[in-house]
DNA sequence: AAGAGGATGAACT
DNA sequence: GTTCATCCTCTTG
């Protein structure tokens, strides 16, 4: 089991926008398990552990926003380059947080869909109006982004400078493969065959990912 | 100007 | 297992 105490004493350094800038956002998406999301809004920081990505591949992925180069105000920061915040809401409710990856006109993007929380679990409780730990805190996309205090209005924030109220860190622990799940992601059976496409990854064993058994 | 529907989560039975 | 809250974005006219 892992000792999230030992994690807050690990050095951690920031995600340079190069580790977003690569077409691979499959790739991507799988390198970014075991990586921390940190936000730090007027001296609030919280952190959290990431254990469940899913790449979203521009043009010729339909269960993406940026389908068949469908180009929005919304989906506009897909096209950038990588290392910018999408955030966009669902259901009228719910604010979900993607990496937008790839080259500039490539309109990829890794969702974000749960997170071991680390850091000031007191004011990700509040956000959550929880009272005490427990997995939904921040085991979905929805719910991370509330608990880490990310909003739609975050939407094309760059991550990638140490002064970026929203960034990704990583303390060089390696996750070999058989730590990691992969299966096909979640509430997009809209998007026909592409809805099999195996995109999803997440961090065996996290008692912080929803459904799909954790073993052990 | 209006209508449809969604990369979810919570609260039910 | 089911329902539904809730509102923005996009499409259509």
């Amino acid at each position: 089991m892992r000792n999230l105490q030992d994690n807050i004493e690990k050095k951690r350094f920031l995600l340079g926008q190069d580790f977003f800038l690569h077409e691979d956002v499959v790739g991507i998406a799988r390198a970014l398990i075991g990586k921390y999301l940190v936000t730090e809004f007027d001296g609030v920081r919280t952190v959290g552990r990431i254990v469940e990505t899913e790449a979203y591949r521009g043009p010729d992925d339909k269960a993406c926003h940026a389908y068949n180069n469908r180009r929005t105000r919304r989906t506009e920061v897909m096209f950038g380059p990588g290392g910018y915040a999408y955030v966009y809401l669902c259901y009228g409710i719910h604010h979900l947080f993607n990496v937008v990856t790839g080259p500039e006109n490539a309109p990829h993007a890794v969702l974000v869909r749960a997170l071991e929380p680390l850091e000031n679990l007191p004011v990700m409780l509040g956000r959550r109006g929880l009272l005490f730990e427990q997995p939904s805190l921040s085991n979905g996309p929805g719910a991370l982004s509330q608990a880490m205090g990310i909003h739609t209005r975050h939407s094309g924030q760059f991550l990638c400078t140490n002064e970026s109220p929203i960034r990704l860190e990583d303390d060089g622990e390696f996750f070999p493969d058989e730590d990691i799940i992969i299966s096909a992601r979640i509430g997009v059976q809209y998007a026909g065959t592409c809805a099999f496409r195996p995109w999803r990854f997440y961090l065996k064993n996290s008692p912080c990912v929803r459904k799909p058994k954790n073993k052990t």
